[in-house]
DNA sequence: GTTAAAATGTAGCAATGGCTACGGATGATG
DNA sequence: CATCATCCGTAGCCATTGCTACATTTTAAC
């Protein structure tokens, strides 16, 4: 066994947070497509107004998380035009739904109240590994 | 049964997305704390430098962050001293210690391998409720 | 005690994600 | 087709969290 120092033992502690630090920045284009995918669902079509409401916070805080969203190549957005997917955001949106759909369901076999269960879903979905969902999927069935 | 507007029925599923912010809020204070906490008990003491290399962030990060929980009233700080946690840092620290254990322990009786386990545990626990945190508690035991 | 290295602080930049205030565009209604 | 409400964009503010570059303080070595 090597001897390590005490500076290497706390910087191999890092990973996590990095990690977490990752996905973190990619939860808010994973919110806006599959928000988007289930306004155009729901509705036909989806406005800045909509996103706006389905988040709780200013037009103004969407149009401009949009049109990064669109420069990503995730959105499709045109001035005052509705929202569109991209093909990839669309997927995008897909998956992360079907994470979303499982992490709430899973906490519900958990007996977890469902108005908990939504609130923490999604907070949780964005920082799920590929083997935590397996492992979920696996107590779901 | 009252018929809802469609902007009505929008703005009532946006409540998880307001509780994630709130609690995202939380965060980094958390895991400043906990950081704290775990490096006072290994090292002694817990320096700007060792939170840096714990969080993979530069030493500047860390300062600036260290100053406004010491405004917080959650660390105590002086220029080139060690940090050192308040009585409210304190508590917190053990709280979010002890939610972050249950929720790790959780992952790999899930059958979550440690590694992993590891990663999505930092991640997952501040999008805990106390209702959630419970369920998890059962399944352990 | 001087000096060099390590630790910490400060200045200032960028990206993200909140906001209000204001004004232009669009669409529905008379 | 004029008007008015709704929608959306822009300007510009703030806080947070990352950074590099540079200055200062502390500590260790000689």
């Amino acid at each position: 066994m090597k001897k390590k120092k005490a500076k290497e033992k706390i910087k191999a502690r890092s990973v996590p947070f990095s990690q977490t630090r990752s996905r973190h920045a990619s939860e808010t284009a994973e919110d806006y497509v599959e928000a988007v995918m289930d306004l155009i669902e729901e509705k036909g079509e989806c406005r800045v107004l909509d996103l706006a409401r389905f988040f709780n916070v200013s037009h103004v805080t969407v149009s401009r998380t949009v049109k990064r969203l669109n420069d990503q190549d995730l959105l499709l957005t045109q001035p005052y035009k509705p929202i569109e997917l991209t093909k990839k955001g669309y997927k995008l949106a897909k998956k992360s739904k079907k994470r979303h759909e499982i992490v709430l369901a899973f906490l519900i076999k958990l007996g977890v109240d469902k108005a908990n269960a939504e609130i923490d879903s999604e907070g949780i979905e964005h920082h799920v590994s590929s083997k935590t969902l397996d492992a979920m999927r696996r107590l779901l069935k």
